[in-house]
DNA sequence: ATAAAAAGTGCATTATAGTGTTCTTTTTTG
DNA sequence: CAAAAAAGAACACTATAATGCACTTTTTAT
């Protein structure tokens, strides 16, 4: 899969709260297991279980008209 | 679910592009009725699923920190 | 007003994400 | 360095997303 961007911006917000794995999973009621996986590459979640990371991360997701020219 | 401005941007984008759900399933590779159901609104896509429609409507998926007081 | 196209609904099947657990590897700390 | 904490990996099980199909409702065009 793809999402490098989306999971480094997870991995890095995470970080930068100095929040660990076992305490999003905590706050944001996703399985540990499933947050392990998608951060270190492996995962394919549901808009749902992007979503509580993100609300637990003070993260909004976005779709904007792409301005480059495809890649 | 609560993915409703998600949904929306997908939808507008796809009517402003003239596109039907068909022509959009067969561009993107996502099951009609998977984007029927993910437009209807009774959907919660992967990020995979979410990502193919993103990239056949020329959106891109962005995360950033929140500036609003916690909603 | 009617026909055609598009959108929405429902269902069975298959594939896979999420969960909970255990174990291993890596990183951090004293 | 050793111990503790965190991250990563692997598994069986459950829940549900994706698919493909048939059908109905709504919208668009003639």
């Amino acid at each position: 899969m793809h999402f490098l961007s989306i999971i480094e911006a997870i991995k890095a917000r995470r970080e930068s709260l100095q929040v660990t794995q076992k305490a999003l999973s905590d706050l944001s009621g996703v399985a540990l297991g499933a947050l392990k996986k998608f951060e270190s590459g492996r995962g394919n979640p549901t808009l749902s279980t992007l979503k509580k990371l993100c609300d637990a991360l003070g993260l909004e997701i976005t779709l904007s008209v792409k301005k480059t020219i495809n890649p």
